[in-house]
DNA sequence: TCCATGTCTGTGGTCAGACCACAGTACGGT
DNA sequence: ACCGTACTGTGGTCTGACCACAGACATGGA
């Protein structure tokens, strides 16, 4: 007697998320593109509504999916662009669950900087330099609180690591600094008094937008990483040389 | 008159989401443990079960839950930690919608791969470097077909960065490998007639070996660098130095 | 006593149908 | 020409039912 192939049991949802990745990945369907309404599909996949409906809710937890509620041409499922959102949700969980740790955070974003300066160094036009000079100024207010100064401090390392050039680092570290970001004020108030802690950020921040204007990478990806171990002297486990 | 604040419309599955990522924040769930029936959990929270059931299909596409069927511990929802597919997943259908491109897929492996081999020459262990060990064993077999190879070339890679010590890098690793799966078996056959062109790739790895088995981080670094310029030799766009 | 068999029970999976809130659109009256 | 109202199609939600599954348990025969 042969064996019995197990039949794969495919939920219904899964074979709906099939047929739309397959178009996705087709090029048959591109961000901006409209899906058509949940009745309808339900009805030309055979399926009931919810399960169609549970799908588009992971594609919508994926980042290339936003339903709208209403008529006219922006109601109904759009493909969308975002992975941002959708890869800091799957961080932040998996960092309440342990499954990551605050350290090996720290440890990717240090990665991250390095390299992003130096390439930043390497690349940055005028464009990108005036954006992180405004956010340097952004910061130099002194009635600034922790919370707003991290927002700052965000953007400005959003703007060197969008200056290297690669959207999919890019995306990785807005994820990684939105997953963290209530370490980060924790981290910035642990400095000491504030605004006074502010100075020595703003200092590291003038090095490292010094080094890239100049087009130096070394420099720049040493004062990146200064910047961040002076942020978190105690998480970065392994020492870089 | 004051502005009126608009009510924030949340769905119904939102709000479901919220209060199980607060327990998972707070740590009152953690891997492992169960969450009560879909109509339990219904009836708690005042929604109906489909409300729930797509929050469910939310957090299995974060990573974090995984259902089963039928009765027993084993049933029902369940916590887990599996970031890698939820990364993925992400990742392949932003390159589909063009919202990544692959050279950006490459270079930020450029990245993770050059901080590896550098990392792991400082880091790793002799159990490390026997698993590694093995993925080259695998790959010495000159009847291995190109998608083989690349399983077992994956293996060695994900060995490598696993050696480095920061899990959440090696789930990146993993993630960009397992999205671009299919280009990389391309890309492979595209290096000329195999197995011949197998020799190559096989002395690039044991370059990088050795420079990690002698602790050699520069040397490592370099020889993961050009091991990858071998195999995508048009696509990464930032030059080095 | 032991083991095979069938039944019970609680789990997720699926479906059909109904109603609501919303936002454009078309039509009608002014 | 203008404005307001009804219409229509969208996602959002709920109810209640049924199915498939797998462990736990009772039952019965060897």
């Amino acid at each position: 007697m042969t064996t019995w192939e197990p039949v794969r049991r495919v939920r219904a949802f899964e074979a709906v998320l099939d047929r739309i990745e397959s178009r996705i990945a087709a090029g048959t369907l591109k961000a901006g593109d409209r899906l058509p309404g949940e009745r309808q599909l339900a009805e030309a996949l055979g399926v009931s509504r919810a399960s169609v409906r549970e799908a588009l809710r992971v594609l919508e937890a994926r980042g290339v999916l936003v339903s709208q509620t209403g008529s006219g041409p922006d109601a109904g499922a759009i493909l969308a662009a975002d992975p941002d959102t959708a890869l800091s949700d799957v961080l932040r969980l998996h960092v309440g669950l342990d499954s990551l740790s605050l350290d090996e955070v720290i440890g990717a974003r240090l990665m991250i900087e390095r390299w992003s300066a130096a390439e930043a160094a390497r690349a940055a036009g005028p464009e990108a330099l005036s954006r992180m000079r405004a956010a340097l100024t952004a910061m130099d207010d002194d009635g600034l609180t922790p919370a707003e100064f991290v927002e700052h401090d965000t953007a400005f390392h959003v703007a060197v690591t969008e200056a290297a050039g690669n959207r999919l680092i890019a995306h990785m570290m807005r994820a990684l600094r939105a997953s963290v970001r209530h370490y980060a004020v924790r981290a910035v108030t642990d400095l000491g008094p504030w605004p006074a802690a502010a100075q020595g950020l703003r200092a590291d921040h003038e090095a490292i937008y010094r080094a890239i204007a100049e087009g130096d990478p070394e420099a720049a990806a040493t004062a990146a990483e200064s910047h961040l171990r002076r942020v978190y002297p105690t998480t970065p486990p392994p020492p870089p040389s």
